[in-house]
Parts: structure tokens; sequence; C-alpha cells
DNA sequence: GTCTATATCCGGATAGAC
DNA sequence: GTCTATCCGGATATAGAC
């Protein structure tokens, strides 16, 4: 058997994943939960303590999902340049934002150590693989020896973050891409060669 | 008379502005409203037609003062590199984040155009701000003339947003300062004169 | 393992007394 | 204008049948 259908654990954790990312922590419901994985209360009861082992499940499945899916990119081929841009300019539904980073805003979330703990896990990875590469991209002359590789992780993941919320803010992705792709200029043109950074014309 | 007891109408926008910036829209109820307040249900259905009503009250109020307390910032004497600084560096409680960028992350105010709208229009005027001074530095020789101002305007937004995100997920200021230092960092020196951007030591 | 029934409290709002 | 009483449904959880 190649397929199996997959269990009703499993689809209370996706429902709850597919919920946290649309509505948040505080905004989501058991019965909501139930009601999209079609299972009942007593399913949920049985496999989980209630609604915060349940969400503490979903959030650590998205955080590995999240790693899984950005680490070849930052681990891909290229310049430094090029990959912290192939990590910024990766598809993405900007107006849906980010299903780790939206957390942060959920008062429920941020008050509990252990659902913080996957949030915080993650994007300080994140940051610490981007800090790695801007370095590498200093000792390579690519960048700067003048930046400081923490902080521009930091401006790098922020992009991102603050370009989620310019998005969904004015209703359409093109904010985000500009967040992004303003980020890359500043970074520099990327090319090959000697850094030749923000030349003027 | 000089001071006056404010209006029970007042407190209750109060309250409720502080429960929006704490807990978000979906987060806050009617009844932790009332209790802030020391208010009674009767009079908060007297002063507002319900919850969305006094929330889009308190969103105004809060946008208004976001605006009030950030035009002279913008406004102020100082080159276009000192003036974006003086916005990026000025004084925030990092951990409690925007009282505005945050209600994006929101469900419920992003399904209301009318909840939507003074945040967006809140973003958008801050975005045509930052972008207008970044085309007055380029044409007094300050920033490259390559730089998309509106790219540059959505980016150096994107750090105070997003800073806030890092800040809330590791639970420590220092990562929003990380992120506006960052992206200061790369607009250059913001030296007096020539513009030098990022020289190689 | 999953279901339905039940319990308790809260969210959001209305009615009407004062 | 403000208060309390009341309403209905939802949020979260438990109990116990199947």
């Amino acid at each position: 058997m190649y397929s199996e259908s997959v269990s009703t654990s499993d689809r209370l954790i996706e429902s709850t994943r597919e919920l946290l990312w649309e509505r948040g922590y505080v905004g989501t419901s058991p019965k909501a939960i139930l009601e999209r994985a079609g299972a009942g209360q007593g399913s949920m009861y049985h496999h989980f303590r209630g609604k915060p082992d349940l969400a503490l499940t979903a959030i650590r499945r998205t955080a590995e999902d999240l790693r899984a899916t950005v680490e070849p990119l930052l681990d891909g081929p290229g310049t430094p340049y090029e990959r912290i841009e192939a990590y910024l300019l990766r598809e993405r539904d900007a107006l849906r934002g980010c299903p780790i980073g939206r957390l942060t805003m959920d008062p429920d979330v941020i008050a509990s150590d252990e659902l913080r703990a996957p949030v915080d896990d993650t994007i300080a990875w994140l940051r610490e693989r981007l800090t790695g590469i801007v370095e590498e991209g200093k000792q390579q002359g690519q960048f700067p020896l003048e930046w400081d590789s923490g902080e521009i992780s930091a401006a790098v993941l922020a992009a991102v973050q603050g370009g989620y919320v310019l998005a969904r803010a004015s209703g359409s992705p093109a904010a985000f891409d500009a967040s992004v792709r303003g980020l890359l200029s500043l970074l520099g043109p990327g090319l090959p060669g000697p850094p030749e950074l923000h030349e003027l014309a």
C-alpha cells in the first residue's frame, strides 16, 4: 500500500496548523479545529490534553517544515549574496504572512514559554544561519568588513517579517516585494568579482 | 477648572486602545474593556454600537497619535539620513510591538475593510513620507541614484515592523535594536559631505 | 478510538430600571 | 448616562456510552 489515509490525530494537527496560520492562537477554537478535521470532541481529547497541547504539537511541526524548506536555500550553491537572495525571493503567499512569525503577535503564545519556545528557536536558528552567510560574504570580500553580521542578518529577517506587515496592511503582496527588493539593493548588486557597492552612476 | 476628569466614553476608548495593543482585536472582549474602564455594559452600548464600533474609534485615535508622534521626526532638522535615523531610533518599548502594525495579524481586522482602513492609511502615509525623504537624499547626493525610493522606504518600515517580531520572538528588545542598526548601516554612514557608501576598510 | 451528552464559563448583545 | 438582569450561542473541557 503506497497511500494510507492519514490518522485522525494527523488531521487534527494539520487543521490546527492551518487555523493557527489563518487566525492565530487566540482566534482558533477547538470547535473550529474539529469541524475542519471532521472529528469529534472525543478524538481530540483522546490524543491531546487540550488546546495548548495540540497547538504546541502543531507549532512544532510548522517550525520543522519551515526549517526544511529554508535550509536548502541557505545551504544552496552560489555566493553569499545569492543565497540570501534565494531566501528573500522564495515563493511565498505574502498576504498569508509567516506561520511562525505571526505567532509573536499572539498574547497567549507570548505568555507561555512552552508555546513561544519553538517560535523563538526557529527565528534564532534562521538568524544564526543568515549571520554565518553574511560573515562568509565579508571574508570573501563581497560584503564590507564594517558590517556587523548579526545586525545585517536581523535586518534581512526583518525585511521578510516586516514585509508581511506592509503587505497585509495594504492588502497587496506588492509591498512585501518592495521590502525584500529594497533590502537586496542595499545589500549590493550581488555581482561576482570585486565588491562594488552602491556605486554612483 | 484646569483639569476635568475624563468622560466614561474616553475611558472606554483608552481601555480599548490598551487592550488592542496588548491582545489584538480577537483577543479583546467587551467584558475586559469594561473592567479596565471601570464601566458597566450600559455605558458601552450607550456610547457605541458594539465592539467593532468602539474598536474602530480606538484604532483611529491610535493612528492619529502615531502620526503626531512620528511627524516631527520626519519633518525635523537634519539630513535625510538623519531624519530616517531619528525615526528608526526613536524611543520605543520594542517588546510591546507596534499598536498599528500588530493589527495586520488580526484576522477580524483584516476581514473588515472598515477596521483595516486606518491601519492601511497610517502605514501608507508613513511609507510615502519615507519615500519622499529618500528621494530628497538622492537629489542631495547623499543616497545613490540607483535606489528605488519606494523600495528603500518599504525596507526601512519593515526593519521596524520586522524588528518587533524578532524582539517578541526572543523576548528581548535587543533584536529590534539589531534590526534598525543593521538597516542604518546599510543606508550608509550618514556623514555629511560627499557620499561615501560602505567603503571597505 | 471515537462518539454524543453534559457542564461551566465567557463573548457579545438587548431590555428595562434608576 | 449608567446600572443590573437576562439572553443565546460559543469556548473549553469532562463523562461515559459504543
